[in-house]
DNA sequence: GATGATATGTTATACTATAACGTCGTCAAG
DNA sequence: CTTGACGACGTTATAGTATAACATATCATC
């Protein structure tokens, strides 16, 4: 029964959900992380923060650089790359290799190996963090003897908004 | 018990392998398969695969455009990009994102859903074919459903000869 | 050999990312 | 207070990856 919905809340936002309380709670978190860590999210790099939390899609370095111009209108490439750097390195974004674009982590607090759900429809992505699909990568690792540092696991198709009906229900 | 290489020959290659013979299978594969389809295998095209083949590390598009520039002194970057669109859509190669680079298919006669051990040691990738992990992917999106088009599954780590003894044996 | 489709040549440019070096501010040791 | 070390940021230049657009050549078929 593909359709239904399963126990865990969809990872997909719906299209009109108050945005500003995602944007809220990523920021609210990153300071408080950051804080306990002694990092220093300074105002650039919250705001590039908050330019990756514009939307549930990802976001290229050249679109937040051209965002970021709107307050600091002399910013280069290397402005935008140092921050978001540093949130990568903070776990408060993910990098999507096969988008070469930026989103923000769901679950910054606790380092996870995530998945990404990424609509070809709407562009949006979804993360996941399912121990089952890690679980089953790092069994083969292990079986031939791989040492596992990092896993990319990123699923284009497209979510249940942007799926004909006719393909929902045949 | 993870040194126990598993019923399955190992997708790595050892280092002393005679791989001429790895080249000569995947272009002579290659040929049979595009003559029983009807897609055309030119020379072009037959030495951008030889290339690919050249090792078992993923190459870049501008390696293979320098190594081109042997037969092909001409050779721009669309000559190189056209003819590796083509073997990825014959099945020939693939791409690996986490990389940006491309390396050859293990097994071109079928369609299938890989998954990439990337060595950071070696620089060697080994392709598995894991129905596993493809359908521990594929169960968890069709719970939200998410219609999957295409896996990117591409794991870094140390391959079993780039491991430290200490980390093989503890 | 004329025709249409496919493949390649050629030039230019877009997009993504980093190197290298300089300036400024903060903070702690002297 | 000053000095020095460090981290963040500014600035310029460049590396690396990929595609657009249009011209020419080659091939299969009629």
């Amino acid at each position: 029964m593909p359709r239904a919905p399963s126990k865990a809340p969809s990872p997909f936002r719906a299209s009109g959900h108050d945005h500003e309380t995602c944007i809220d709670r990523a920021l609210d978190c990153a300071a408080q992380l950051c804080q306990r860590r002694g990092a220093r999210l300074t105002e650039l790099r919250r705001e590039v923060l908050a330019l990756v939390w514009r939307g549930h899609e990802p976001v290229g370095a050249y679109a937040i650089l051209d965002a970021l111009r709107g307050t600091h209108p002399t910013a280069a490439p290397p402005t935008v790359y140092r921050a978001l750097d540093f949130l990568i390195e903070q776990g408060l974004i993910h990098r999507l290799a096969s988008l070469n674009a930026y989103m923000g982590c769901a679950r910054p607090e606790a380092p996870h190996v995530s998945q990404f759900l990424i609509c070809a429809g709407c562009g949006t992505a979804a993360e996941l963090d399912e121990p089952a699909i890690a679980a089953a990568v790092l069994r083969r690792a292990d079986q031939l003897g791989f040492a596992v540092e990092q896993q990319t696991v990123e699923v284009r198709g497209f979510c249940p908004r942007c799926r004909e009906p006719a393909e929902k229900s045949p």
